[in-house]
DNA sequence: GATAAGGGCGAGAGCGCTCTCACGGGAAGC
DNA sequence: GCTTCCCGTGAGAGCGCTCTCGCCCTTATC
């Protein structure tokens, strides 16, 4: 039938050879040459051939498939579409899955689901897997039942990870506003079930602490709501805050709007730092100050270990978060 | 071998029924029942056994994957990382995805490799392919070698369609800015190469038209930086301008900043209004009136009709562009 | 000139699963 | 009590590909 697809015995009998030999040019494996080569990409082209991704993956065992796994609270893929996070890991993943021909998968699961689909997902794994958002409990077990996977986010100490360093860049936002002569800064904090977030906490108060400054702060989901009544209710029980160090741009953006509505001025009587760098950050009013996070480079780099093939648990590279300078501290720096 | 994964061999095995029964258990396909179906369970619970999805897509023929195709002009998945609005295209496909248990797959492609790479991709689409953008001679050139497709943004007729109405909403829109009582009202446009900033500029310009505004605007890229610079350009030329419609939120984040730095009140001075109400336009400041589409929705309007099976060419449904009022357009509203 | 070594090539056995088909036994119909 | 039908079940043939073998022909070695 014309209708179907060529398969690659349609390629082999056109080019005259074997399935062995068209499948060694079609793969560019040593062992065939010459004139042969050249009659089977013939027959490739003529027939448009394309080599079925199933039927190869089931063969070799090993299909080029890297997966992405977020574990997020609410609705699947709820985040994906809010936290503009998440789309600087696919596209740090992108360029390096292209080199190499290999497919991106993306899964969203929600806390209730992910457990049982997490084993699926495991069973399932074969490039490897990248956990971009996961609690700690939960990445272990996935990690147990599969090793070719690293995290995005700090967890349990076996499973392999490339993890921003979340404590040391709130440690350096907050130290940033006080060089700046702030001295009461408030902090709005990310969910207690996020590691991130936890990890920024810890870096703000160690901050807070060796600054000698009132650890004044509030608790917020990541998004922009979040922050921006979190900064509201800041502001009625300390209205005299110079400074908000804010453990995300998404939370930042609404913190920024909220004193705004509140009659003050950023930066001139507030100054605000946001944390990831994402386009929230730009896209804020003043643009935001905030440590910047190489998402992408984390995720390029989990993806280049996958490809080596050797992931040993408990593998660890941390990455350190940048200060990016915007206006939201004062710099006249204008995008 | 206890080592290497359970096939559903070692399942049929434990449960002492053929593989046949053993497969219609797992798939709860009908023909099956009884007693049997409880030892089959058991023995999947037993070894721990999940289906091989390779194998499973081999041999039914139809792998249960979706494909998301974007081609960008730069970096391959540099869009995702820059632009909010990729995100709500995935998370508005995930729950119906789960639903079936299909799979997302996510493909980055740059103009350049774009040709060879969509043929790649459409010998390999299963369940279907979603293209969230792409020019229309590539689009027609997919949809020629592969049937099972539904665009998101206006391509050639043929190809089936979810499309927002970009030019209704363009059109909408400038008329808001006009029914608030403004007459100096500029555009900033998206790049030429898209037809979604094609179709709003057509709606703009419909509108400039009939309301007897003169035809103020500038083209830029759809990121905030090129905003930004064409809201400069802009206020250079006319520095009376009393409101600006922007094709796109990211863009629009970037005009109010550069108002606000050329000394402009918004809204006060000039009102501004985007287009997608993505994270971008909440995250402005003030938050930004826009034109909202049903990003989420058009998705899984998408992969609805690519589950149904039935995927006509040239069917093609419009979602309007809903009109939603934040404080860069002068309302009092408050997120 | 005989033997060893090497490399190109094809035959064929799976990879793990789905699905068709044929079989057999129990219920229904006469 | 015999035929007919139906439904639960198992045997087995692939799905399209990779990869191991072993064959055979060529080249190197003594």
């Amino acid at each position: 039938m014309s209708r179907s697809k060529p398969t690659i015995d349609d390629v082999a009998r056109v080019a005259g050879v074997s399935r062995a030999t068209a499948s060694r040019v079609i793969n560019n494996a040593p062992g065939a040459s010459g004139p042969l080569r050249v009659r089977v990409q013939e027959a490739v082209a003529r027939l448009g051939y394309r080599p079925n991704e199933a039927a190869r993956a089931l063969a070799s065992g090993r299909p080029r498939v890297v997966d992405v796994i977020a574990v997020s609270c609410d609705l699947p893929g709820g985040w994906l579409g809010s936290n503009p996070y998440y789309g600087r890991v696919l596209a740090g993943m992108m360029p390096l899955l292209e080199g190499v021909g290999a497919q991106l998968r993306v899964h969203a699961l929600t806390h209730e689901s992910a457990a049982g689909a997490l084993d699926e997902l495991a069973a399932n794994v074969t490039l490897g897997a990248v956990l971009s958002d996961i609690t700690p409990t939960l990445a272990a077990r996935f990690h147990r039942r599969c090793r070719r996977v690293v995290s995005l986010v700090p967890t349990a100490a076996t499973v392999p990870a490339m993890v921003a360093d979340n404590i040391g860049g709130a440690y350096a936002a907050v130290t940033h506003l006080h060089r700046l002569g702030r001295r009461r800064i408030a902090a709005i904090h990310g969910p207690l079930i996020s590691t991130c977030a936890a990890d920024r906490r810890i870096g703000h108060l160690r901050a807070a602490q060796q600054l000698g400054l009132a650890e004044v702060s509030a608790d917020a989901a990541f998004t922009r709501e979040g922050g921006y009544r979190a900064a509201q209710r800041l502001l009625e029980q300390h209205p005299d805050l110079d400074a908000v160090f804010v453990a995300c741009d998404l939370m930042a953006a609404g913190v920024v709007q909220a004193l705004t509505a509140g009659g003050r001025r950023v930066p001139e009587d507030v100054n605000v730092i946001g944390f990831d760098d994402s386009v929230a950050a730009v896209c804020a009013n003043p643009p935001l100050t905030t440590m910047r996070l190489p998402v992408e480079e984390m995720a390029a780099a989990a993806v280049r270990l996958l490809l080596s093939g050797d992931v040993p648990p408990g593998h660890r590279e941390l990455f350190p978060a940048e200060l990016v300078v915007r206006q939201s501290t004062g710099s006249p720096t204008v995008g």
